[in-house]
DNA sequence: ACATGAGATTGCAGAGTCTGCAAGAATTGA
DNA sequence: TCAATTCTTGCAGACTCTGCAATCTCATGT
């Protein structure tokens, strides 16, 4: 174990260089083979998965399929969980999540914040194939949820600290003076770890439909259910 | 990897035999010395830890430290992570499930839900040392968290299977039909998921602040916070 | 007290994950 | 085409975890 639970994709790869819209010809060779490759790998472990089990693929077998040496494996992915699970399909991006922060006081924050995430699940462009893949497989497999959560974890990070501000914001602007800062913070993570959960659930019944464009819908549905709760 | 996340505690030991109080000197030496077995890997892997950081630390060492052989580490825990986080403090019995499940129909389903989980935590019975050692180590290493997280993935097994009972026994009694079984599960698992994330919210205040004692009480500020928001 | 069996510990061999390093191959930009 | 960069690969090595079989310890009935 080097540290535990490594999941997250690789530390970063240099994003500015790559044209915005990742065009498909636009790409540079490169480019285009690491995906192709990326790409490859993802397929190879769903794969040999599926047909032979969770615990009996390894990296040599998963190198030998898609055609890379076991070393390279691990120049795409930390770890075999990894390259199963894929990214996480919620990626916030700054503008949004200012936006969000600074939206007009008063408002229902946890409202606001399941339309941001809405409006960011309709960006999610996944790979069709892969994606039904990764879902057949997840449906065998249940505790590859656990991984996949796990892998959100940066997430977690991230909306705790945009609510947070968001919550700052509204408070300095209403005038209404919270106790402290830790209430605040406290408050902001039970919204993210709330907000989660039903992108959670909301994610599960994704992965059990047969409909790869019913993200968006099944969050509202997750969504009003919540509200339903209390 | 054998399986991925080998985090649950072993597969169940044989509760039957030992006296229902685990009174202190009622048990057989075997047990206690089992016991003591178990608290002093604990407590080595979070020292080295603590000491040493996250990843210098090796099943040989803890072995060492902890006077066993490193197979017999195993044969205690079924990964380094697993002793790392040790068992989720909570449990959910079969009887107070049952009382939960079959609870007067018509009541608060997210309330009842919370008050069974509160009253489990009040049976929660710390080993001081060992806990405070380990909210330490924890605060250093907030991965942990989410390795903790995931090895209370049973939990959300068993709260949704409850909570789906209950949802049953309730539409049945009142007679309103609820559309599909779909649903109640779906229903069941938003339930459980929401009541989770309200616990590990409760549960990381209680991480954060000194006092032992205060599980309880800071799952019900959770929960009041959690039905603030909505 | 003692024999017997169930349960625990241990060593060993082996499969598998993952990392660092350095050499060699491919892509890029000038 | 040349040089810089970036990728791929093989190799050695550390570490995790499992199955097996030998040995040792505790529990139990006589």
């Amino acid at each position: 174990m080097t540290s535990p639970l490594a999941i997250a994709p690789e530390p970063e790869r240099a994003t500015e260089q790559v044209p915005i819209g990742d065009d498909p010809a636009a790409l540079g060779l490169r480019e285009r083979k690491r995906r192709a490759t990326r790409r490859s790998i993802e397929f190879a472990v769903l794969e040999l998965t599926r047909d032979h089990g969770l615990d009996q693929v390894t990296v040599d077998d998963i190198s030998r399929v898609a055609d890379i040496s076991p070393r390279t494996f691990f120049n795409y992915f930390p770890s075999k969980d990894a390259a199963l699970v894929g990214d996480s399909p919620f990626m916030l991006d700054g503008a949004s999540a200012e936006r969000f922060a600074q939206a007009k006081p008063g408002g229902d924050v946890l409202a606001d914040l399941f339309a941001l995430v809405r409006e960011l699940s309709l960006g999610v462009t996944v790979d069709l194939g892969l994606h039904q893949l990764r879902l057949k497989v997840m449906r065998d497999y249940p505790e590859l949820f656990a991984i996949k959560v796990v892998s959100m974890r940066s997430l977690e990070t991230v909306l705790t600290e945009v609510v947070e501000r968001r919550l700052a914001a509204d408070a300095r602007a209403t005038g209404a003076v919270e106790p402290s800062v830790g209430a605040w913070h406290s408050r902001a993570l039970l919204i993210a770890l709330v907000s989660l959960s039903t992108m959670r659930h909301a994610w599960g019944r994704w992965a059990e439909s047969d409909d790869p464009d019913s993200l968006p819908s099944k969050l509202d549905e997750s969504y009003r259910e919540l509200r339903g709760l209390l």
